[in-house]
DNA sequence: CGTTCCACCTGCCAGC
DNA sequence: TGCTGGCAGGTGGAAC
């Protein structure tokens, strides 16, 4: 489900949400048979944590808290919401219970999803992070570091853009989108692409994640922010999804087809 | 090493 | 109506 505008829209309510830093005041694993096994013993020692901050690294949500880091991933399918009552759905499998009587709930039907409690300050947080590349918006995603890192590089400009060593935070929709805004095709081989058109892609992955931030992220099928909320950047969407639609810029059919596994979509008149 | 393929899981929708 | 197959926003390990 979730790309960076999704994961930081989803980190802002939070953040709005828990502005007055509650503290924990009981946990309950469902269900820890997610991606990588977690056990409540190990996310036990949040009770009595104050939630101090919701940050973001890459597609990662991280909840702070005085002694741990709770780092998540939600995968495909993950979701964050708030529940005042006992309300309680299919695929909760983490609920905080905080000072404020909410209810701090993880469903995630696909399990996909990660949790994982770290200590601050830990070697485990490197282990975590492994080997993530660069923020997408921020100054060393550059043209430069763009160019230098294609060199050589056999595979497509798609498999690049969606490679987290290379760069952090664009999945499958926001990969086509904005090679569709830099006017490359996504099959082009990442050490073919020439300066200018690094420069043109920085530039459109930067705009297309913005904007998709600006919209509170896109709602294909089942992503909601953390108050419950669609995003709307889906009707703002140029390429992905839209196969055989005419092309918003010139008319032309939009093609899709499969690349490295994954469902790609290209103007064959824009994009070269 | 770089790259591709597939499994991991459930839900949903199109087509029969 | 009900079944089946295909597909889904991600990731990491196996295989080449």
């Amino acid at each position: 489900m979730p790309e960076l505008p999704e994961v930081e829209t989803i980190k802002r309510g939070l953040v709005q949400r828990l502005a007055r830093k509650p503290r924990i005041t009981a946990i309950e694993l469902k269900c820890g048979d997610l991606r990588r096994p977690v056990r409540e013993e190990e996310l036990g020692a949040l009770v009595g944590q104050r939630l101090t901050a919701v940050t973001r690294r890459a597609k990662y949500l991280v909840f702070v808290t005085e002694k741990f880091n709770l780092v998540n991933h939600l995968g495909m399918t993950g979701s964050w919401r708030f529940e005042k009552g006992g309300g309680h759905l299919k695929h909760d499998h983490f609920v905080m219970t905080l000072s404020d009587k909410t209810k701090l709930i993880y469903n995630d039907p696909r399990r996909f999803g990660l949790l994982r409690l770290v200590e601050t300050g830990s070697d485990e947080h490197a282990a975590v992070w492994g080997r993530l590349g660069p923020e997408p918006l921020e100054r060393d995603f550059d043209s430069g570091y763009l160019w230098k890192q294609t060199r050589g590089c056999r595979s497509s400009i798609k498999a690049w853009l969606m490679d987290q060593r290379r760069v952090v935070g664009v999945g499958n929709i926001y990969a086509s989108e904005a090679l569709f805004q830099a006017g490359i095709r996504p099959r082009r081989q990442a050490g073919r692409i020439k300066q200018a058109e690094c420069k043109s892609l920085v530039t459109a992955v930067r705009r297309v994640l913005n904007s998709a931030i600006d919209s509170g992220g896109s709602t294909i099928r089942d992503y909601r922010n953390a108050t419950g909320s669609e995003g709307g950047f889906q009707n703002l969407l140029s390429v992905y999804g839209r196969g055989g639609d005419p092309c918003r810029h010139c008319k032309n059919r939009i093609a899709s087809n499969v690349l490295a596994g994954r469902s790609t979509f290209w103007c064959p008149r824009c994009q070269k």
